[in-house]
RNA sequence: CGCGGGGUAGAGCAGCCUGGUAGCUCAUUAGGCUCAUAACCUAAAGGUCGGCAGUUCAAAUCUGCCCCCCGCAACCA
């Protein structure tokens, strides 16, 4: 009996500003989390976002400015706020690493896993870089030097925690494949059910020496360690909503049976939540997620995006070009979700014209002039009425949408783009509505009743589709419903004037 | 023989699991209409479904082989 609702996005590493992929995830968690709460109410939804601040390259991005990791982290976060801000996201919670609430339950979940013997301590051995200050292992070496500065490296060993995921293969891969719905697309279950079978798991080294990282979380029973960033990141989707009682048992209005629990990610970061996650919190004794859905990449052109090319669209630069829910109605619309895209701005401008302008926006605005010319600028008095098949089957096509986006974006897989598509369906047999039954005639021959009719069943779908369309482009909802939500309509400017595409 | 994804109209994709006249969007062309943002509606043109072989009455769809493209160290959605 799932009547809650709690969906997550990565927390993401501060070390750059944010880029498209970061706005990705986000977007659609966020329309997920719009969309459950119109269905279910607004405290059954709880939507987390957040930020990873600890580890060796914050550490060091920190030092290259001159600032404590602490100060540098201060920093960029409102860079990330700032951007969820405009692209309207409306998480109800935003946790960084380095707060208090999450600080305290990695070191509970440390101990409590400790007490358990789930993790012990051991000698790690390994090719260390001295000036990357980092481990590779045997097969990463390029010619026995480090594959990043191809300096020569050494070999060393110290003293490391290990978590004993090994002992969980059996039972993962079991779980997998009894819950099909739990690592999503389809494509990506099979991905790791495979990964799962051809290797064999090694234990999970989760700390770091104090002195070689000094920023991260310190075990408690071990304040010469602190906690490697992995371990640590994946535990805020609980420290979050929660808290381990005194016997060790995690307590959640947000992580019960009567909840939903989904967490997006993009497909690099899939071992991590298809493999590390569910063993930590079957160790713990805590019930799994519903959902783990791992969305694809948007590459630009022919590359991939990624921080350190430097080839990044900047989401903030979109959404001034653009405007926020256009750039949302394309991340949404253009890929199917789970699979990779291409970003590039005559996409997002042909999207733009031929959806926004051309379909949705025409049809608000052709509406709205008719109610001017023909009504005085007041929607006449009446309901919804099949005075005619169109009208009906487009009166069944209302009545279905909601149905249809249930299926699309309620269970299993978001289909985000094709939701999107059925909210156009019956954009598109109104604007062919329009055309069939000619109004300008209708007008003219004095057919007043036809015309009224007429007239609602557009009023109909506009409001209709406003609804449908509010979780993917909250703005354009909301400006749909000042210009016709009331009697007396507010026409404005079109909603989405055309882009001309004269190219430089 | 490493793993995975992909190769379908000019572009981007669906269809493939569960074989049976090859479909969608955009772009193009022609027509219609005027309420509308050169928009909307209708129609047309455009594909030997990467190649070869096999199974079959029938293959984009199943099987085998081959060719080509993209990922598979780390950071990163």
């Amino acid at each position: 009996m799932t009547s809650k609702f709690y969906i997550t996005t990565p927390i993401y590493y501060v070390n750059a500003s944010a880029h498209i992929g970061h706005s990705y995830t986000t977007i659609a968690a966020d329309t997920l989390a719009r969309y459950n709460r119109n269905l279910l109410g607004k405290d059954k939804v709880r939507f987390l976002t957040g930020t990873d601040e600890h580890g060796q390259k914050i550490q060091r991005a920190a030092e290259k400015e001159g600032l404590s990791p602490q100060q540098f982290t201060d920093k960029i976060v409102p860079t990330f706020k700032n951007l969820w801000a405009k692209l309207d996201i409306s998480y109800d919670d935003f946790i960084r690493t380095t707060e208090e609430r999450h600080i305290r339950a990695v070191q509970r979940v440390l101990e409590i896993l400790h007490a358990k013997n789930e993790i012990y301590a051991a000698q790690y051995e390994g090719w260390y870089c001295i000036p990357c200050e980092t481990f590779w292992t045997e097969m990463q070496l390029v010619e026995n030097a480090c594959p990043d500065c191809k300096r020569p490296v050494e070999k060393i060993q110290e003293s490391n925690y290990f978590f004993k995921i090994s002992a969980y293969q059996d039972w993962l891969i079991d779980y997998l494949k009894s819950h099909l719905d739990f690592i999503r697309p389809a494509s990506r279950h099979e991905e790791v059910c495979r990964f799962l079978e051809l290797n064999k798991l090694t234990d999970l080294c989760i700390s770091r020496p104090q002195e070689r990282l000094g920023w991260g979380i310190p075990f408690s029973f071990s304040p010469e360690h602190v906690t490697y960033v992995w371990f640590d990141a994946l535990i805020n989707y609980i420290s979050a909503v929660g808290s381990f009682d005194d016997k060790g048992r995690y307590v959640s209005e947000w992580w019960g049976d009567d909840v939903k629990v989904v967490h997006l990610i993009g497909k690099d970061i899939l071992r991590q939540h298809a493999v590390y996650w569910p063993i930590i919190l079957k160790a713990l004794g805590i019930r799994m997620p519903d959902t783990v859905f791992a969305h694809g990449w948007w590459m630009l052109g022919e590359d991939k995006m990624s921080k350190s090319r430097g080839n990044v669209v900047s989401p903030l630069e979109m959404v001034d070009k653009f405007g926020v829910d256009v750039y949302r109605y394309f991340l949404l619309r253009d890929v199917p979700f789970g699979l990779d895209g291409n970003f590039s701005e005559d996409a997002l401008i042909k999207r733009f014209n031929s959806d926004l302008a051309n379909d949705l926006g025409n049809l608000v605005y052709r509406t709205l002039t008719m109610i001017e010319k023909y009504y005085q600028g007041n929607v006449p008095q009446g309901e919804f009425k099949a005075a005619d098949a169109q009208a009906e089957a487009i009166g069944v096509k209302i009545a279905h949408l909601g149905h249809r986006l249930a299926s699309n974006l309620g269970a299993g897989d978001y289909n985000f783009s094709l939701a999107l598509e059925s909210i156009w369906e019956l954009i598109n047999m109104a604007n062919k509505y329009v055309e069939d039954s000619k109004p300008w005639n209708l007008s003219k021959e004095g057919k007043t009743e036809e015309l009224r009719n007429f007239i609602l069943v557009l009023v109909g779908v506009i409001r209709k589709v406003s609804a449908a369309i509010a979780p993917f482009m909250p703005q354009a909802a909301v400006s749909i419903k000042e210009q016709i939500g009331q009697n007396e309509i507010k026409k404005g400017n079109p909603l989405f004037p055309r882009i001309e595409i004269k190219k430089v």
